[in-house]
DNA sequence: CACGGATCCTGATGGC
DNA sequence: TGCCATCAGGATCCGT
């Protein structure tokens, strides 16, 4: 479900109603993809002082530490003042004076890890490893093609490996190869500067949009109000095979990378 | 150190 | 209330 575009969605639909919030309590369902770190009384009286995102994080900012939250494949955000009994798939509760919020995930590769400030959250391993913001101000031209240039990798690889830019899933990966017109088998280090600039606009075209649009709801998705994104994504490839392209009319090739699926245009779309 | 593959888990879908 | 294989929006870890 959820790539940048959803995770931003997410974060905007609950920062406001839960910012200055004070945590009366915590509880766990099933074990997700790591373990909390701490116990989860620990967190009780601690003031929720904001939510901010890095790639597909979330991360709410605590009087006394850092926690972070990953949707993984599967997972959703519900914040809301009165919650019913945790169901099946609800593994994170954390009731605060200003309402509940939880975490619903089927399929479990989601996360929610504390950070103590004594540490440096910030330093967190799980935040180490990753690029750059492509919404953020640092996604410049030539930081983005330096970076390219150290892969020898598929380009649409290069993407989804989230080290070099962050929050680009593979819906968006397929979307923003599209409209550069670039073929997602492409070796990173052979894009020359041109079209990696042309890539680096369609990602934040891309990613922009659907932010504006609530999400794509290709699914499921919906924010932490339970509203669904009231946006189908028109996408251009993902999931097109077969259908003609909507530039050019060829049939819409899928292909297996990394044991994901990729969608592109054998016509527009050039190694 | 860059790369490719295995791996975690549940649910939906489609072929037989 | 049939069973089985395949696929799904992620990303870390491990062997090479």
């Amino acid at each position: 479900m959820p790539e940048l575009p959803e995770v931003e969605v997410t974060r905007l639909s609950f920062a406001p109603g839960i910012r200055g919030a004070t945590i009366r309590s915590a509880s766990l369902g099933k074990p997700l993809r790591w373990p909390l770190g701490i116990a989860p009384q620990q967190l009780v009286g601690q003031q929720v002082l904001g939510v901010r995102r890095r790639g597909k994080y979330l991360l709410i900012d605590l009087s006394e530490g850092l926690l972070l939250l990953h949707l993984g494949m599967s997972g959703s955000v519900i914040f809301a003042s009165a919650q019913a009994e945790p169901g099946k798939h609800d593994h994170f509760d954390l009731h605060t004076s200003q309402g509940t919020l939880r975490l619903n995930d089927p399929r479990r590769f989601g996360a929610v890890v504390f950070a103590s400030s004594q540490d440096d959250p910030e330093a967190n391993k799980l935040l180490g490893r990753l690029g750059v913001e492509p919404l953020g101000e640092d996604f410049d031209g030539a930081a983005f093609y330096e970076g390219l240039q150290q892969r020898k990798t598929a380009i649409k690889q290069v993407l989804l490996a989230g080290e070099v830019v962050v929050g680009v899933g593979n819906i968006y990966a397929s979307e923003a190869l599209f409209i550069a017109g670039i073929r997602p088998t492409t070796r990173a280090n052979r894009l020359s500067r041109p079209r990696v600039r042309k890539l680096q606009d369609a990602i934040c075209t891309v990613l922009a949009r659907a932010v504006e649009k609530g999400g794509s709801t290709l699914r499921d998705f919906s924010n932490a109000q339970g509203e669904s994104g009231h946006f189908q994504l028109e996408a251009m490839v993902y999931a097109r095979q077969g259908e003609p392209c909507r530039q050019c009319g060829t049939a819409i090739k899928s292909i297996k990378q990394g044991q994901r699926s990729t969608f592109f245009c054998p016509q527009c779309q050039k190694p």
